[in-house]
This record gives structure tokens, C-alpha cells and sequence, in this order.
DNA sequence: CTGTTAGCGCTTTCAC
DNA sequence: GTGAAAGCGCTAACAG
């Protein structure tokens, strides 16, 4: 039955009444100044004599006040934050723990110098919906745009943040824009290059297992497989490329399937679920022995682990490489010290020594839906 | 030696004329109404027909219409993002890989319906300078804020917070402002008891071993442990309560210290650093027999599990468990389903069966400086 | 060096 | 149901 004055009822907390909030015209008139003024001092721009700057630092010090960041932006044209997006649902992207740490580890190191805000845009990604990943530009709200994960080929959100002109940076390409921002690892050519290895030591029916299906980087690792088999003058059967989701239980099975036919001598496994386990046990199930009537190329996004033990090659994708040069070019973009588009392809390597370190299977940041 | 026309050189992707931006102005004479109109559609508030609203929304999305999110929030006095700050240096507040994890995870469970942005603040947090982690607040960017590690007892901002009226949530408490918005466990409570229980177990030399040096949890920590000295009238012996560091490199040289005066027989480790093994190695250098000669009772955040195995007893600390609930009613306060101020004070549990299970050492987000 | 003025893009009040 | 006009808080032109 306390006071039921309306001020305490209009405050969402309970105990304490809002602060006033200063405005610049407010501390233009404390001082006896122009809002001109302060807005010079507060940008740190020259015209203000040394004593007045001063005296006006003290009272913005003393009130505590701080510009309102939208009213900024809004006038000069300046966005707030280094925005993160992902473009796609996350049974497509599987983002990984490790990655989601070695990416805020990075953006750390980038931005945090610049005293940046990191804004992760939580739109929620329905599968199958379209949903705009790429509000946080046209909203204005982000000065500069990562984009992580797979491109659908039928995007048409890149483009317009491409327009937009904002610093940005895929991790990936899409062919329906080839002039688009990115940093990435030229999937092409690790397919060919895996496809051609297993050709010439002799196979003939070379099988594929991939994720990514009706994106961006399963249609890449096709387009290689193909022209490496067009090459030797084979047909691509249907049968062999056999794709999976990430987070699917099946895993084990679907290599199964594709082995249970011993005409299939080599197995190319760039899936990206890096899941050893599984494909070990699916090769068992259908009685193959990796490195005797089954040969294994297996990609990898560690120089030095494979994800196979058994494999007998493994091509390394230097992924991260890729991002990491990328990230420190879009941060050069966003403070203008060069331009953009950002053009980075590193090439996959093949390696013929099989290491023995395994790399473990990654676990994901979200459960992925079935 | 292309075009050299003024729009061209203007735009930092050299490719591309930057895409006219539209506002809602232009959208109000396209359509021919006036912004008002437009407006009540964006948001979706009455006083508009049918059937202009159709049309409305029609040219809105064929020309790809976005609301500017600054110009909107000042208008409206509406904030953009949730947001993430960390009130003290990474030294201090020692972000494990594993809590980055689970609170990425939790933000994503609790806000991603809702289509936030979550915004982390990487205000470089030099050591010892005092860098205003609460600007996201300030500069209105955030429209909740929440604060992760340890206050520091002569904070000035967590009250500016309070006072801004915007919903918020600390992960621990500060004796200045007892009023304030905070879901933690009660430090004090887990101190005392751990202390009580060794001295009712007979012993009189209890040493401490803790962290958060001059920061709030540490003060708890020493005030539960004075409480509990003080019903048995014991002196408090300074050479018996030792700071760490976390991520410091002389933890088991401290242990060592502490234990090699023979008359100590019981360790309360709430350090916080998590870190077993260094701990077992400073009570064997102290030639110390854990279960024989000395007695330690420690604290963990896991229910299951304990810091060394060889403690007689643990102290469990659910530290996360009222992180959580504080979130989901952070939630509820920014989507005005309750007020603030939050208020979650979950309480510690001694167990004195002995955990098989040890946790291991957390990787830390980031390189502590020594 | 400092003040005046306009206006960024939007929402809100108040007319009609 | 719709429009006109004011103004959120700031910065950028330009004038003095």
C-alpha cells in the first residue's frame, strides 16, 4: 500500500527510478555551448579550443553521459556492430563446438583492440523456411558481416548484402555469384584431386560420401568428382555418390550400402561429419578391409590427423587457414585500409602418409534435427 | 582505366554500384499514402484496410524494404540486442571454453524463438584499467544485458545499469547493492559450511585456497570462512588463506606453501580453478597425505563430480543451474512477463561421499596474462 | 573557434 | 481509416 505515484509504477524495476538520460543538448547547455561542440569533442574532431574541450570532457565525464549508438548511426551513416550469420539451418551447418570457440577466439583477436560489439544474429533457422539471414545489413545494424556456413545456390540474400556495400566475408563460394566476398578452400579441386588420386592407382568405381546436399559445397565436391571421372572417360553412377546429413544416427549404414557392392573399390569421404567411428563400422558391416580390397581418401581439416586411420590418403582442406586470413582482410576492409570484395582460395593438399593421429568426432553446438 | 565516375570511386566494393536503399518514405509514395500508414504495417498495429495492408506489404517485400533498426530504436526508444558483457579482465574472470559453450547454447534456447541478436561487448579489458563494460547499456545498443564474472566491490556501473531501468542479470552479487538484478549461489553459505563442517570435525588450522582476488566472490568466500572461525573463537591467520590465479602456473607451489606448516590438517579449495592435479601435486611436495594428514574438503560445479578425488568431501556450488533460471527470467522481464529486479540465490551442498569422478582442468577462452 | 540549421529514418500524436 | 507534422539524439554543412 506504498506510493502509487505514477513514475514508480511506469519503471520496470521495482526498487529504483530510471536515471535521467542525458542528451547532448543537455550537456550543450550545461556547459553554455552548441550541441556542435560536444559532438566535436565527443568524435574527437579538431575545431574546439583545448580549454573548452576540456571543460566539456569534465561534465560528460562527471554526468556520465554516453552517446545514444542508433541516433549516432542514424546521422552519420555508421553501423554499431561486427555482425555474425549463419545462412543456413543447423542440420545444414553443422557448427561445430570447436569451430564456435576458434571463431569468438579469433574475432577476439581481430576486433577486440577496436573495442567492436560481436552480434550473433539468432534468427531462428527453421529448416526449409526462408528466413533472412541477412537482416543485421539491411537493418543497418552491422558495420561488417561474417557469414558462416553453407550457400544455397538459390540465395538471394548474398547478393543484396553484396550491394549494400558493407565490409563482408563468406566462407564460402556460390557460382551464382562468383564476384562475392570469400574466404575459402577450393573444394573442386579436392574432390578432383581425391577422385584422379584413386583413378590412376586403377579404380574404377570410385564411391562418395557427402553432406551438404543442395548446397553450395556438396554441388563443389560434385563438380570435381565428375570432371575428374569425365577425364578418364567414366560414367558417373548415381549409386555411388551416397549423401548424408549431419547428426544422422545412419551414418554407419549408408556406408554400408555403398560398399555392400565389392565392384566399389575406393570410397572418397568428405562428408565433413569427420565421424572415423562410423565409417570404420560401416566398411566392417559390409566386410571390407580398409587397405586391402578398399581404399580410403578421407578429408580432413587438420594437417596432421586424418579421420580415418585406415585411409590410405588423406586431403587436407585448410579451412580455418582460409577463414583466419579472411577475417583480418574483412577487418582491414571495415576500417578502409583496402577495399572489398575479399578474394581468398587456398588449395587442398594431398597427403600420401597416412597419419596416425585420428581426429575425434566433433561434437555439435545444437542438436541437429533428423 | 574503366569508368571514372564519382559513384564508382565512392563504393568500397569495387565491383558493384552500392543498391539504392529505400525508406519508408519511398515505400509511402510507391504506394501513394503517407508514412503513417506504412508504418502501422511494419508494425503490424490497426488503423489500416485490408486491403492497403496487402498492398502495402506487396511493394514492401518486392522491393526489399527493411526498417532501419537505429532509426527505428530512437524513435521508439526500443534497443536492438541482448547483450553479453564481462565486468572484469580475462585474468580475473577466467571464461572456460565449457562455459562459452553452455551459455551460447542457453542464449540460443532463450532468445533464438524471439529472433535476438545476442551481442557480446569486446571492450578490451586491459588489467587494471577501468574500461566501462556497461556502455552496450549506455549507448542503448542493448535492450537486456547480461553480466558474466566477477564484480569488483567499488563497481560504479552495475548501479548506472540498475538505474537505466533496462532488464539485466549478473551472475554473482555486490555488497554495494544488495538491490541489484543477480542469480548466483550463496558463497558466503558455501564457505561457512565448508569451514564448519572441518571444524566440527575437529580441526583447528583450517587453510583456504582461492581466487577472485579484490572481487566480490572472493570477499564472500573470506566472510563465510571468518563466520565460521569466529563461532569456535578462532583467530583468523592470514598465512592460511592463499590467492591464486587463474591460469597461473605456481598453483601446486601455493599448495605446497600452505601445506608444508604440519599443523594445517584440513584445505577448503575454492579456488575455482578447477585444476585437480596441480593441487595433488602441491600436497605430495608438501609431503602431505590427503585422507591421513590432511583433510580437504572442495568445490565444484558439477554434482557428480569433485576437483580431487581424494577429498573426503565436496562442496557443490550450482552455479549454472541458477545462471539458467536467471536467464529464462531475464527473458521474461524484457518481454515484460514479470519485473526485475531478479533475485536467485541458490544454495550450496555438502556431500561427503567421496566423487570417483573428477572433473577436468577447463581450457580457458582465452590466455590469462600471468 | 563556435553557433545555426537541416535532416538521418522512423514512430507518434493529433487532426480530419 | 488516413495524413500532416513533430521530434527521437545526433552529426555535418555552412555561416559567422
Amino acid at each position: 500500500m506504498g506510493s502509487t505515484n505514477v513514475e514508480a509504477m511506469n519503471n520496470s524495476n521495482n526498487n529504483i527510478p530510471p536515471e535521467r538520460k542525458w542528451t547532448i543538448y543537455d550537456i550543450a547547455r550545461e556547459v553554455g555551448v552548441s550541441t556542435n561542440t560536444v559532438s566535436k569533442v565527443l568524435n574527437r574532431k579538431p575545431g574546439v579550443g583545448a580549454a573548452m574541450r576540456r571543460r566539456i570532457e569534465e561534465i560528460i565525464r562527471h554526468v556520465g553521459y554516453t552517446p545514444h549508438i542508433g541516433a549516432r548511426g542514424l546521422r552519420a551513416k555508421r553501423n554499431a556492430c561486427i555482425g555474425v550469420t549463419v545462412p543456413a539451418p543447423f542440420d545444414v551447418v553443422p557448427v561445430s563446438q570447436s569451430f564456435l570457440l576458434w571463431l569468438f577466439t579469433l574475432l577476439y583477436e581481430v576486433f577486440s583492440d577496436k573495442g567492436e560489439y560481436i552480434c550473433f544474429d539468432l534468427n531462428p533457422f527453421a529448416a526449409g523456411k526462408d528466413v533472412d539471414y541477412s537482416r543485421g545489413v539491411s537493418e543497418r545494424l552491422f558495420k561488417a558481416c561474417l557469414l558462416v556456413g553453407p550457400l544455397a545456390p538459390n540465395d538471394v540474400r548474398l547478393s543484396q548484402i553484396h550491394r549494400s556495400g558493407i565490409p563482408y566475408l563468406t566462407l564460402g563460394r556460390l557460382d551464382a555469384m562468383p564476384e562475392c566476398s570469400s574466404a575459402t578452400v577450393d573444394y573442386v579441386a579436392g574432390a578432383y584431386m581425391s577422385a584422379r588420386y584413386l583413378l590412376e592407382r586403377g579404380h574404377r568405381r570410385v564411391a562418395m560420401l557427402k553432406a551438404f546436399q543442395g548446397f553450395q559445397p556438396g554441388i563443389e565436391r560434385r563438380r570435381g568428382y565428375e570432371r575428374a571421372l569425365a577425364e578418364f572417360d567414366l560414367p558417373v553412377d548415381e549409386a555411388l555418390i551416397k549423401n548424408v546429413t549431419f547428426g544422422g544416427r545412419d551414418l554407419a549404414h549408408r556406408v554400408e550400402d555403398l560398399l555392400r557392392d565389392h565392384s566399389v573399390t575406393a570410397l572418397i569421404e568428405c562428408s565433413a561429419t569427420e565421424d572415423g567411428a562410423s565409417i570404420r563400422e560401416g566398411m566392417l558391416r559390409a566386410g571390407r578391409r580398409p587397405g586391402e580390397d578398399i581404399e580410403v581418401v578421407s578429408w580432413t581439416y587438420q594437417q596432421d590427423a586424418s579421420v580415418l586411420r585406415e585411409e590410405s590418403t588423406h586431403v587436407w582442406l585448410p579451412v580455418r587457414e582460409a577463414a583466419t586470413e579472411g577475417i583480418w582482410q574483412l577487418a582491414d576492409w571495415t576500417y578502409g585500409r583496402r577495399n572489398g570484395p575479399i578474394n581468398i582460395v587456398y588449395q587442398p593438399e594431398l597427403y600420401e602418409t597416412c597419419g596416425e593421429k585420428e581426429i575425434k568426432k566433433p561434437k555439435r553446438l545444437f542438436e541437429p534435427r533428423e
